[in-house]
DNA sequence: GGAGATTACGAGTGATTGCTCGCATTCGTC
DNA sequence: GACGAATGCGAGCAATCACTCGTAATCTCC
């Protein structure tokens, strides 16, 4: 299930942030890796390959989920998916690699969730309809996938895993920002800068709340969600004249 | 600088959630340690272990901040306090006890900037005013002391580390709840709960904002935080009735 | 059915790190 | 100035964990 199956960037994720396993670094290495694999490797790979990659996410996510990122061993995540830890690492380089795929994964469902956004009338529907059309499908994402909220909205991971929400901000606030522009196009563009960023980070914080609540509890909070954000905007859109 | 010296509950912090480092379990331990520390061993300390205290937990706010708690090293925090690692372990039984010990202190602060809120007379100040007066010593507070919000507000650490938002979170909550009441007496406690836990959690999003901004930007930002918040509660008294 | 590639295994390796231990130094007190 | 207690040190231990490697099973394609 869950169409993570489309083989992400895996192969040339960072090099050097590893721990250097090189014992002798003083030998040369040999130069003929380097017309053989060096840029355009997208490595044969058959349809078991697929399905392992598929369950070794889907079991990553599970994971980072439980434990967070640096947490969770490699081992955890090779035994929850039924395979042994060098089969792992046949099909990631490392374990940044596993986080950085999922959230590349996460990163294209969750900019198909918000494109809603860039195609509101606003003359046909109002802030408070648009959010409440689109956040529901948003907030039933992050509860089926925990580990993308875990690890890359608000978590503090080690650096180069909090690298890996950068994107999927800059868009999520792109979208926001437009969807701002579309309805207040006279507010001056610095306040709505700001004002997409404070809208960013309050959604960012109720989301937790809304992952963690019992199943009954989700349309409730989702409605306060859009209070809180109708509530803001209306704001900064009455203060903006 | 900064008055963490008061020193904490240091000393029967978790005994288990550490490494088994016994070699032997088959030896019994001797029984005379059982009347030695039961329960009341304040531990004789001098004026230079409360300063090592102080100079310790100080570098650990600041190790903490800079990496998150599992990526940072018992060492480098006795290395930026300028003592040995035995040194530190003869104030910490552990790494937890650590972050422990900041824990207790920053609830402490927190809880006293939060105090305004009990004693609000709602007749005479606006929510509005109410928290335009009380938020900007408590994003001051923030900014001073990075490490409480990335530790203990939002952050994923490994799960005994979390247990230790628990209490500041439930005391800010209930003062939430509590401001809340004076203001709408009439609302369904319910209503109210679910009112403060989002108002919290919001103020919990924003708060990351707040402590990266360049300092020129905080006062339009609290005010911004202040907007988020009056705007959502605004809306949650309106329609409560 | 055979050749070559891909997949799978899992014990092992080396680096990291929380923490200890024996011993030296300084402090408080008489 | 002398005694015990508190403080301080830092090399090193033991456990963990990301990752490797030799080898064997399985697939693809002829």
């Amino acid at each position: 299930m869950l169409a993570f199956v489309n083989a992400p960037t895996i192969g040339r994720v960072s090099t050097e942030t590893t721990r250097a396993q090189t014992p002798t670094p003083g030998e040369a290495p040999t130069p003929d890796q380097a017309a053989d694999a060096s840029e355009a490797g997208p490595k044969r790979r058959q349809a078991r390959g697929e399905r392992r990659i598929a369950q070794l996410l889907e079991a990553a996510g599970h994971v980072f989920a439980e434990s967070g990122y640096s947490a969770t061993t490699t081992n955890a995540i090779a035994a929850r998916a039924g395979v042994s830890p060098g089969s792992l690492y046949q099909y990631f380089p490392n374990k940044d690699a596993i986080a950085a795929a999922l959230a590349e994964s996460y990163a294209d469902s969750l900019d198909e969730l918000l494109t809603p956004f860039a195609v509101v009338d606003p003359t046909a529907v109002t802030l408070e309809q648009a959010l409440g059309a689109s956040l529901p499908p948003i907030v039933d994402f992050h509860r089926a996938h925990p580990a993308c909220l875990a690890l890359f909205i608000g978590g503090n991971a080690p650096g180069h895993i909090m690298d890996l929400q950068q994107p999927l901000m800059a868009r999520t606030h792109a979208r926001i920002a437009a969807l701002l522009t579309l309805y207040a196009p006279q507010l001056p563009s610095e306040r709505l800068q700001l004002g997409a960023s404070v809208t960013l980070a309050a959604y960012k914080g109720v989301l937790p709340l809304l992952v963690e609540s019992p199943e009954e509890l989700v349309p409730e909070l989702t409605e306060q969600l859009k209070d809180l954000l109708v509530g803001y905007l209306d704001r900064l859109l009455a203060n903006g004249d």
